[in-house]
DNA sequence: TTGATGTATACTGAATATGGTATACACTGA
DNA sequence: TCAGTGTATACCATATTCAGTATACATCAA
């Protein structure tokens, strides 16, 4: 992990010892920590480019301005399912395949 | 939806007035509850053919095997967040792309 | 500077998710 | 039938996530 990533997620409430801690993380907390924080920076750019206010987002996901805010930094208490719910609510899609089997969570008007 | 997936539905414990319900349900919900289901059917493909017991997925993610049952069958009181271990815990992986900017959940060993 | 708008941080009580345990059920082989 | 293995259901105490509120900070226009 990068100095820049590391920092970020600080800021977002994660707390590491040291790197190594970070690299002593399972494949699968990595996994999912990238999966929340890319979600999380989807739904920026998602409600930037709807033109919406943190509190406009709030709204149509029955919330307040807070929470969106720390949705979209993806904090430790802010689970996948709301980060989910975020993306959905500004366009996020997805789609689930079978042959080969998968899913895929797609960004409309991807960068 | 068909009766026989509300029906799967109900057996994990999710509710439903009747048929009208779901369709009312936002997009955002179905679309959430579209990938709770197909994440933990996945990880219970994966596990069988991993030859693991539901015992032994329990070991790995440090919970136990009643747990796992749960996950299994998407429960409510299942979050996003731990479906997701369980899944890249037998061998789902997640890929980032950014040019289309999309997230894909891909399921290893597919069918 | 002031007011308006948008975003971030801190705190609380309530709701929900989690691990742990006990136990029931289902299937299989001896 | 019985024991062994795997899975499902029920319950509880604890931990985490949540909405709501207050308030601080940032930017911009008048």
């Amino acid at each position: 992990m990068d100095a820049k990533k590391r920092k970020a997620l600080e800021a977002a409430g994660w707390k590491f010892g040291d790197a190594a801690d970070f690299l002593g993380m399972s494949d699968e907390e990595k996994q999912l920590l990238d999966a929340r924080v890319e979600m999380a920076i989807a739904v920026r750019r998602l409600r930037e480019a709807m033109n919406l206010s943190q509190t406009d987002l709030a709204l149509r996901l029955k919330t307040s301005q807070p929470r969106v805010a720390k949705i979209e930094r993806a904090a430790p208490d802010v689970s996948f399912d709301q980060l989910f719910r975020a993306y959905t609510a500004v366009g996020g899609r997805v789609v689930v395949e079978s042959k080969p089997r998968r899913m895929k969570f797609e960004l409309q008007g991807a960068s």
